[in-house]
DNA sequence: ATTACTTTTTAGGCAAGCCTAAATTTATTT
DNA sequence: AAATAAATTTAGGCTTGCCTAAAAAGTAAT
């Protein structure tokens, strides 16, 4: 297998985000999407990414990942959360601000550089926003009885254990309503019409939540 | 000023390089060859890296930095020499291990985290091999009483400071050697023919070094 | 100073990765 | 089931950064 290229490597990550644990179809229009590109060219690159066997893929069909290219989107996505992990734990920088860098970092080819990294962050097995880091296996330790906050129950008491990262929007939101990682969450009220709910942070104000956000967090009972 | 490309930003930190303290011009061919692509794609690139004021150029007469891409130059040498630093500083690379990860890692784009990691590192000044690291604005410490160990005098002890990095099988070499930073080196005699030259690392027997080797490393009195 | 040699530039092409516009297939309505 | 709408693909183009082959400019040697 030759070296893939950066766009290559993201187009695999992003396929495997879309397609979530039941292994879905990704459809050509949701990858446009995400990736902020036009539909024609994501069917070239379709083209490019079976012809080398990473996905499968057939005409409006939509696509899905072989175990190859399973394996590779299971590494980059241990990388960016190791290099995640690294520049909060090490660097001090805050949880909301590392996406970008990490989307960077993520593409340095190196085995034994990201194996190091992980050594010294004492191999961590989840990343700032909660989520789990692949071993260097590409085995996924998934964080037990967490579910999102939009599925929970009321009068309940919930841990926070992780976020959606990719909106920037949605993490600034949370910062500033100081709701994080380890927030104890308590619902009040769900609205059935929206489906947003009315939650207490422990030691703060309540507040409303709308399923859009909600959706993006996910949470452990206490 | 736009982001530059990956390859914008190789061809003026190798311009910088060949140039050096003089800021001689630089040679199409000097260039393709350190390059290693072809004259035609350098002056492809040399045309455009003018229509952005990063260079000055003029059809057959070779290039030079602008002061803007001179600076830009510097920042990228900074950032390789930082990362340089962390990877054998803090994850234990050998010196001769870490030119190509440094190379990836100089691109990525982030003032915020070369100077998280810079801090982190305490403000080192001089990288594994010896190199000064620009700061923030660019200002370089050179080291005092450097010389080229190709220039230096029989019977007098140095240190080894520097070495040049950019051949990964003169590193090799050289710690194949045992001959590494803060090595004690005594020339014992100098051929003039080849300008090789006899030597004695201390502690070590003595062995003939080529001028091609003497004139990659950095030596200063002890 | 004219010839020969070296260096550099121009001209035309190619692959990657994106684009728009138009054609095609699939899905949804009526 | 035909008509409409939505999703997807094809066709053709563009930019970046590289290439080869040929032309032009500069340098050296007779």
């Amino acid at each position: 297998m030759n070296i893939l290229s950066h766009s290559e490597e993201n187009y695999l990550k992003h396929i495997y985000h879309i397609a979530g644990k039941e292994r879905n179809k990704v459809a050509t229009n949701s990858l446009a999407e995400r990736l902020e590109t036009k539909a024609s060219s994501i069917t070239d690159m379709l083209k490019k990414l079976k012809e080398k066997e990473l996905i499968e893929y057939e005409k409006y069909k939509g696509c899905g990942l072989t175990d190859l290219g399973e394996n590779i989107a299971i590494q980059i996505i241990r990388k960016h959360r190791i290099w995640e992990t690294f520049l909060v734990n090490e660097l001090n920088f805050k949880w909301d601000e590392v996406h970008d860098i990490a989307e960077q970092l993520e593409h340095i080819q190196s085995q034994e550089l990201i194996d190091r990294i992980d050594a010294f962050l004492g191999f961590p097995k989840f990343d700032p926003h909660g989520d789990p880091i692949p071993n260097k296996q590409g085995k996924i330790e998934y964080r037990e009885l967490k579910i999102n906050l939009s599925e929970a129950k009321e009068d309940v008491n919930y841990e926070i254990v992780s976020v959606n990262e990719d909106s920037l929007a949605l993490l600034r939101y949370l910062d500033d309503n100081k709701i994080g990682l380890g927030s104890e969450i308590l619902i009040l009220e769900r609205y059935d019409f929206d489906n947003s709910l009315k939650v207490k942070i422990k030691g703060k104000k309540t507040i409303n939540l709308s399923e859009k956000v909600t959706s993006c967090i996910g949470v452990r009972p206490m």
